[in-house]
This record gives C-alpha cells, structure tokens and sequence, in this order.
DNA sequence: AATAATTCTAACCATTTAGTTAGTACATTA
DNA sequence: TAATGTACTAACTAAATGGTTAGAATTATT
C-alpha cells in the first residue's frame, strides 16, 4: 500500500550520534565494555563484574559486540568450556565515551 | 508480597555512567540538545530542525529536559503562542557527549 | 549417584519506549 | 468563510527492550 512507504530522513540514517547510540545506548552495553576494559575476561568473571545483568542478557550483549566487531571471542574446546572476551581496537575506542559520561554523571547527577 | 521486593544493586543506582544514559540515550535526546546547541530556538524551529520526530516525543522529550534542568523554557503570553528553548549551563556541558559520539559515528559507523 | 561448575540457548512474558491520530484555542491570512 | 500557523494534550497502538525460567552438555567433586 503505497500510503505506507515509510520516509526515513537522510538525518536519521546517516547521523553519526544516532548511529553510535544505535550501538551503545542499551542497558548494559557500556558496562560490558567499560568492565572488559583492557582485560582478557571469561564470561563468567563478567557475570560477575556486571553486578545485576542476566545471564541472558549478557551473552545476548556480547553476540552482539562480538558481531559489531567492538570485542572479540576465543573459544577453548575444553569441557568445562573457557571463552575470553577482549575488545578490539574499535572497541577500545569507546572507552572515551565511557569516560564522558561518567565524569558528567560524576559531576552533575549522582 | 514479599517476593517482589526487588533488588537494585547499588551498582545499578549510583554509576555515573548509567545514569547519565538514563538521561541521555533516549532515541531524540541528544539530537534535541544538539539542534538547540549555543541558540534560542522555538518549538516549531525544533520540529523542522530534529527531522523525522513526531510532535509528541518533541514536547515530551523538552518536557522531560526542562525538568531535569538540561533546558529552559521561556512562555511569551501572546496569541498564537511563542515558546522558546535554549539549553541551561547543565544543557551545555552535555554538547562534549555529543562530539564524543559524533566522532566515534564518523570514523567508525557511517 | 547426585551435585556443582561452565557457557550458553529457547520460549515466553513484562516493561519501556516510541508512534499515530485526533483535537484545543485564538489570530492572521487568503 | 475557510484554511493556516502556533504550541501543545490525550488516548490509543505498536515496536523495542529487558527479564524469568528452564534446560543442555560434559567433567570434576563430594
């Protein structure tokens, strides 16, 4: 029904901070990567460092910065398992970001 | 019912950066405070400038930015009505956010 | 023989967030 | 007289996001 061609403005698709939060703006993103830091860290230590996260929503998190190329995942065929996350350059990238907001929460908000 | 006592980990209440991401990752937040910047802008100047947003999140969003201090808002009692907005000091430091996001869209995203 | 530890997956439900549609009030313009 | 512009509000719907519960596979431990 042509009535529902939906316009997406040019603003919407291709604006660079709209584009970062897309990436980075979920619940728990952030701490996941803030946490990973500079570490090698296995899942369960993360579980652990989120402090409140599910397990769900954990590994669904980081399936998805594993996808978007922000951390990286070696997998050691052992039983029982062993998976290191770590971030990659492009993920070592928001740690500004990171930096940003804390100090504006720090200051203005908590 | 005593089960559904939930538990807030202190770690979930007091980050900086959550609640600065409470404040701020909303989809219009950011471009609102961005479209606003250094001027004085009116409600209608807003709608043209932040495309795509539909009238509704534009009022609740600057509502809801007015009330946590980020912007101010001056009523002129005339017919038809005038509203201006403009970012408070608060408002303004959240424009390094923005360039930090901006920047990391532009290099790596878009 | 049962339990714990490890890293997940799947199904389902609840909550939060965003979008749509319609309408208000008055004044000016066509 | 009808449409346009201004800054909203309210009711409802849809979509996105997050949470809960259960379980699977294998080994080591009790």
């Amino acid at each position: 029904m042509e009535k529902n061609l939906k316009i997406h403005p040019a603003f919407d698709e291709r604006c660079p901070v709209r584009a970062s939060l897309a990436l980075l703006s979920g619940k728990w993103t952030l701490m996941i990567l803030f946490q990973i830091n500079e570490n090698v860290m296995r899942y369960g230590e993360l579980k652990r460092a989120v402090t409140g996260i599910s397990e769900k929503m954990l590994i669904q998190e980081l399936n998805m910065l594993v996808e978007n190329k922000l951390v990286s995942k070696e997998v050691y065929p052992q039983i029982p398992p062993k998976v290191e996350y770590r971030l990659t350059k492009l993920g070592l990238k928001t740690l500004p970001i990171v930096d940003q907001l804390a100090e504006f929460g720090l200051e203005n908000l908590v």
